[in-house]
DNA sequence: CGCCGCATTGACGTTCGTCAAGTCTAGTGG
DNA sequence: CCACTAGACTTGACGAACGTCAATGCGGCG
């Protein structure tokens, strides 16, 4: 829960291509700039936000690794998302004022706050901003779009090598290995994201490494043969 | 495909509560009527927009029900959400500048047509109407929230009452019945929006018919005991 | 060094998908 | 107006995929 004061500007920052429109003027930017009051940083196990508390900011992970969370009532539980650096997270709590998801550090985090009534300003103002916020927020529709084709109509094992296919593409994204990660989160988050137990999660892992697919050491994974990772999702490719 | 050119008036729409922000003043008002351009008739069947077409408007649905549904090349098809009046669609394509899921009237249908980048400079201008894009937005994201939950976390027989309930919920906050509603959807639809089989739809209509929660002809559903339905979806419920 | 949480693996049961047969209904054309 | 048809729906029998329960292994952290 502390917070940081450090004055920040997104105009020298290294995930800027990640989380800010591209090609603005230096007056637009110095207005961008202004985005930013100040980063947290949220221990591991610690929420950034809880599900129920006023909604103010959006964030943009700077560093470490979060996932977003619902927790029913009667006790369901289930992972909506995992968020690494450059990605936005509180998008849900601008329509009622209240953030509806947990945002939960999986590992030692630090991230930007942005004052949403700001971020309005601004874009009303900044056409690129604008733009930019748009776009966020339907690309965000359209993973779920994606994350709804996988949980309706999928098998464990197309489920389980779309996420790590998905989990490759992104941290490739931002400069690390093509054919290693580390996964950030449990079998059961995992599980509880996919729509699988975390026993089904763990044979599934065991399956593709006995196929030689991947090497898997607790979370450490290494992919040996991503192209019949993807055959796995989409079997289609046999012609 | 015919495009009807009637000049219309967000002011004195009755949706308007549905659709419209809230507390415009007069001069607000005017600038908001200017972003419906026309309205577009749907035929049964037909589509409002596909997957891969130029992204250009979003729609606000007057009559009529549609779904929206992606489709991927391997054959797998799902359906992302049903959409009745005073709901919008497009949402998905402002990423990318693309719609990225099929929009097809389940009955004749009428949408206005309301073109991006006028939405965008309106609401450049006018405070409330850039809240409600925002907020229209969010809400979409919680909304695919809930349906993670549900596809995820949920057994068929749950999926299905809360379905039912959400679908009541609409039609009510429209103005029809507690107790009745027409399903637009075939048993496959919505198989496919809940993640499982048609047939596993129908049994599952038999079996709240048997349990006496609902009445079932055809599409024809009348709902005996909601509550009894809300405890199937959230069994909790038992003290 | 020992403990605890996480992960793996096996045996078994349940839920739901698959396949198939048969019914109902709305729409069409004679 | 009625017979016919195609598509939608229902129902049953069976099997596969995945969940459940339980025992055990492993590694990281204090």
């Amino acid at each position: 829960m502390l917070k940081e004061t450090i004055k920040v500007a997104c105009s020298n920052c290294n995930l800027r291509e990640l989380c800010m429109p591209v090609g603005l003027s230096d007056d637009e930017l110095r207005r961008v700039d202004e985005l930013v009051t100040n980063r947290r940083s949220v221990k591991r196990g610690n929420a950034l936000f809880h599900n129920g508390e006023r909604f103010t900011s959006l964030y943009s992970v700077r560093t470490g690794f979060f996932k977003t969370s619902l927790t029913t009532e009667d006790g369901r539980d289930q992972v909506t998302g995992f968020q690494m650096a450059g990605e936005i997270m509180g998008l849900d709590g601008i329509g009622s004022e209240q953030h509806t998801c947990d945002a939960i550090a999986l590992e030692d985090a630090e991230v930007c706050v942005m004052p949403f009534n700001r971020i309005e300003e601004i874009a009303r103002e900044v056409g690129a901003l604008q733009k930019h916020v748009h776009r966020i927020m339907s690309r965000e529709i359209v993973r779920e779009h994606g994350v709804m084709l996988l949980l309706g109509s999928m098998r464990a094992e197309e489920r389980l090598a779309a996420f790590l296919l998905n989990l490759l593409q992104r941290l490739q994204a931002r400069g690390f290995s093509h054919s290693e990660l580390i996964l950030r989160m449990t079998r059961e988050e995992i599980g509880s994201y996919l729509g699988m137990k975390l026993e089904t999660v763990s044979r599934t892992f065991s399956k593709f490494a006995d196929e030689g697919l991947i090497e898997v050491r607790q979370r450490h994974i290494r992919i040996h043969d991503a192209e019949a990772l993807g055959r796995v999702v989409n079997p289609r490719v046999c012609h």
